[in-house]
DNA sequence: AACCAGCGCTGAACCGGATAAGTACCGAGA
DNA sequence: TCTCGGTACTTATCCGGTTCAGCGCTGGTT
């Protein structure tokens, strides 16, 4: 079953191969007539343009490509992934990109994958994530001199485009909420302390704290599942000085978190509150429902995905601030028992 | 910044262009000193096949296309389709094919993504997932004479090569579980009805029932998000002939039941047993853990890449029947309290 | 009538590799 | 010494598109 070429419509058609690529192209230099005549041959026969081939002529290669380093268990657990995809995807899909994926152990790895994609003319740019601090892919991709856009804080995106979101203002919406209620012994349970938004929100969360008067602050850091949450949680718990009010870094730990609570016979939100990183579905089917910070995600993987299409054409290519997520309130927080 | 392609070797080299293709390519007809000087070059000035022009000479995309057809926000909860896309991604990356993703927003849609990647030669083959009752993309593909593995039952798959799990004896061998704790009312919210495997599991569901004199049997069908398994929920828990038992469909609405019951002060597992199918990091953090239905999911994901490849290579083709769900017993299901 | 512009098309080169066919050279065997 | 066979290359062609130069024809201008 050989697929159709426009050699195969030019002989059909009684013309040349170049007038059959302008007819089908719209350009200048055939007659309507003829035009009409190639289209409906084109048409007829299921005619499609050899992608290959029209790459090998420096067209673009119509892919952008996305490798993700988080070993597959992280991965299925958190909703974040797949609905940053999904915002990517919507993006190119109406420019009729494809996004290439790749699943990766390490950074050499995905690095490797990038050079290749690159070397290969297999994408037009790529989307880099989970930026560590002074990571090394950064220069790298510098070097490789192909477009990429940042899904991170622009200080730590070199000369790459970033997008981002203000992380810091929404740990500091949070504790003020806390304090405003009434809390004074507030805890994070963060992500992995190499990831750049981890840093910043961490740094964000002992500035607020020291400025509203937050005495018993503290840092948990953990690989963002639920079995570290559930642990960090245990400990928080059973300290002299128990927080009335933790943060969590995702939402699988939180609920993780709320569980540890109710097992341990603390109220939530009577003895503690709780507040979920990222609001999810899931923070709404548990009880008491979650208050959580909430963004849209599939727009922030839209947004970068805009970004990298205008890097492509060689258009816009400044930063872009997304919104900062907001505080949902909802059953897990409350003033404290006195 | 030229990407240097095999002219640039050959003339780095003093060779000519097949002098530089076959040292690249392992061949014979080149001395061992020529090859090494020729590979040396390429090495130095990092030189990278073009992809697009290995394609044209009609050598595979190296690359395969998975095209999912669920809404954004249904995609990001579920765990299950970042674990699949994990496992195929291992079996992928051994053999450096690529991924190219897409979500799209319906059949129709999915069709002519699948249509346009195999007419421009972007991709070798395809996985299908979701299989619908009359799942008119099966013929669609047949007749396109593209290689293509569907994961899903044997019966739905028509002439495509099928990669499935045993449902149904998963089903039957949890009812068997909650008759022989003692549990006569047992219900099932399900996912979609169109869907093959509901139709499957719902089949085997009721068949179980009948057979083990489980009288109060019931079946409510969702879209598998946790408001509507909270919805499905309420509605049995407040039924006069109230089960002893629910068996949820994915783990979201799992433990959007489990809170459910918690609200309604129906003791889990005293007074009701919750079963839930994929297993999931989910189930094991809620209180009480919940009785799951485990398979490996990856793994999953991983044969249907590895028999999809086989299919590309005009290898073996047979069907593939993976090992069905296991029973693993948490704390969410006991016998029911008199 | 001579000239030119523009239309509509053809023929050929080109992109970067793979590969079949051809050639120059060397050493061994008759 | 001549041939044969193999090695180590070169040359040319092909894949399926795009694109550029050129060519014949027509119609309008001078």
């Amino acid at each position: 079953m050989r697929r159709p070429t426009i050699a195969d419509i030019a002989r059909q058609a009684g013309v040349s191969k170049g007038a059959v690529s302008y007819a089908l192209n719209g350009q200048r230099g055939v007659s309507e007539a003829t035009r009409a005549r190639i289209l409906a041959i084109a048409d007829e026969i299921g005619w499609r343009p050899n992608f290959a081939a029209r790459a090998l002529n420096g067209a673009r290669a119509h892919a952008v490509g996305l490798a993700l380093c988080r070993p597959a268990r992280f991965l299925g657990v958190e909703p974040f992934f797949m609905e940053v995809i999904s915002g990517i995807e919507a993006e190119l899909a109406a420019r009729s990109y494809a996004l290439l994926l790749q699943v990766v152990a390490d950074h050499e790895a995905e690095m490797s994958i990038y050079r290749r994609w690159w070397g290969e003319h297999r994408v037009d740019g790529a989307i880099l994530v989970d930026l560590h601090l002074d990571d090394p892919r950064v220069p790298q991709v510098e070097a490789m001199g192909m477009p990429v856009v940042v899904m991170g804080h622009p200080s730590a995106a070199g000369s790459l485009v970033p997008v981002w979101s203000d992380d810091g203002a929404a740990v500091r919406e949070t504790v003020e909420y806390l304090v405003a209620l009434g809390h004074r012994r507030v805890c994070r349970v963060a992500g992995m302390p190499r990831l750049v938004h981890t840093a910043i929100r961490d740094r964000a969360f002992s500035d607020a704290c020291t400025q509203m008067g937050v005495t018993g602050h503290q840092i948990i850091h953990t690989d963002y599942t639920g079995e570290e949450g559930a642990r960090a949680t245990r400990r928080l718990l059973s300290s002299p000085e128990r927080p009335t009010a933790i943060v969590y870094d995702n939402d699988i730990m939180a609920v993780a978190g709320l569980s540890v609570a109710q097992e341990l016979r603390v109220r939530v939100p009577a003895d503690l509150s709780i507040v979920a990183w990222d609001d999810s579905p899931l923070c709404q089917v548990v009880r008491p429902p979650l208050t959580g910070l909430t963004r849209d995600i599939p727009a922030y993987g839209a947004h970068a995905a805009q970004r990298l299409l205008a890097l492509i054409d060689g258009g816009d290519t400044g930063p872009l601030e997304d919104e900062a997520p907001r505080l949902t309130a909802r059953g897990s927080t409350a003033p404290p028992d006195a």
